[in-house]
DNA sequence: TCTGGGGTCCTAGGACCC
DNA sequence: TCTGGGGTCCTAGGACCC
């Protein structure tokens, strides 16, 4: 099982077609303006070196690095650049290529020797793309993905059951793909600080703390342990949705509603190239500075604009008044064809 | 310093049913 | 007067990932 990574995808990407920009420290995020609200996508290794980080309020970022080269996002080229590479991936003889976001993927493949696939797998992408990858090689796809962040940049890292927990028992449980801030902040009050600690944890505890679910999972995810096998059956989108931060803060209902008729007709479009009926819609709502709430309802399965908009709007109507709006989201959900798997491993957003 | 935009999945609690 | 037990569906909220 290998895990292909590109090396600061989004800021590679941009560097190739301005060359001039090679060794600088970029960033990239929102309109490539650090006045205005917004937050970095990307950080070439030279702005990371100032501590700059994807998810950084643009204008923080724009403050650490006064030399940056800040430039706008440009999704089209991205997801250009990576359709190129996960062509390349499914190019290589006998890889089952499962991609999980524009710049990685799983590959999995039956060889003697994964080292060497994995720098040819690197040298194939090179010569297409001119863009530098970093591979994870392991027995698991946890252990894999785990084992590229060792590689980066442009190398390779081996991680299997037989070195884990020499190279990750001593690591904090946050360094797991798939436990975050809050998730380690409670495994500590229950005693549990590295991924050793997790790995030998009770299972029973764990599910009290998380459910049955989650509990299991944490637990196989200390051990690195899972499945190995990449599934490369097309993704069906759930749902699409839309989201807007307002520059100013929006007081007016009538404001609000112009907001959410844009945003329906960006989330019809979407939704109509998938041919799928809407059977739910969520709008998200943010109150300055930071409360979010939702508001969620199931409808009957509809493919028309204008009753899908009525609901949108009535939606609205939920919203608390005369408080300040900084973000508007609305999310439509779609029914799913009847051969759509469900129910698999719990990954929240990954594979 | 003040927080994007696109997703996925899980959990809790209430309503409702038998 | 005291009130089971199991199940499903729905909404809201949380957490995480790229």
């Amino acid at each position: 099982m290998l895990h292909v990574d590109l090396d600061q995808f989004i800021a590679a990407v941009e560097v190739l077609r301005r060359p001039e920009l090679a060794g600088k420290p970029i960033i990239v995020g929102g309109r490539g303006d650090p006045t205005e609200r917004a937050v970095v996508s990307t950080a070439s290794y030279e702005a990371r070196a100032f501590g700059v980080g994807s998810g950084m309020p643009l204008r923080v970022a724009a403050r650490k690095v006064p030399d940056a080269v800040i430039l706008p996002v440009d999704q089209e080229a991205y997801l250009a650049a990576s359709e190129e590479v996960m062509a390349t991936l499914r190019a290589q003889r006998g890889a089952v290529v499962q991609v999980l976001g524009w710049d990685e993927a799983f590959v999995g493949i039956e060889t003697e020797d994964p080292e060497a696939y994995a720098r040819q797998i690197q040298a194939a992408v090179l010569e297409r793309t001119r863009l530098h990858c970093s591979v994870g090689i392991g027995d698991t796809l946890v252990r894999a993905k785990v084992a590229t962040g060792f590689g980066k940049p442009a190398g390779v890292f081996r991680l299997t059951a037989g070195n884990w927990l020499d190279v990750m028992g001593s690591r904090p449980t946050r360094d797991l793909w798939g436990v975050g801030p809050k998730v380690s902040g409670r495994l500590a009050k229950l005693g549990i600080s590295t991924v050793a600690e997790l790995a030998a944890s009770n299972p029973q505890v764990l599910v009290l703390e998380f459910g049955p679910r989650m509990g299991p999972w944490y637990a196989q995810l200390g051990r690195g342990d899972g499945t190995s096998v990449a599934d490369d059956t097309p993704w069906v989108a759930h749902g699409h949705s839309r989201e807007t931060t307002f520059q100013r803060d929006l007081t007016e209902p009538a404001q609000v509603d112009e907001a959410l008729r844009e945003l329906t007709a960006r989330v019809l479009e979407d939704v109509a190239a998938e041919g799928r009926p809407v059977v739910g819609l969520t709008l998200k709502v943010r109150y300055a500075p930071f409360v979010t709430k939702t508001h969620a309802r199931k409808i009957p399965d509809t493919s028309d604009r204008d009753d899908i908009l009525a609901r949108a709007l009535g939606l609205a109507a939920e919203i608390e008044p005369g408080r300040p709006i900084r973000l508007l989201g609305l999310r439509a959900e779609m029914a799913m064809p009847d051969d759509a798997r469900k129910g698999h491993t719990p990954t929240r957003g990954g594979w």
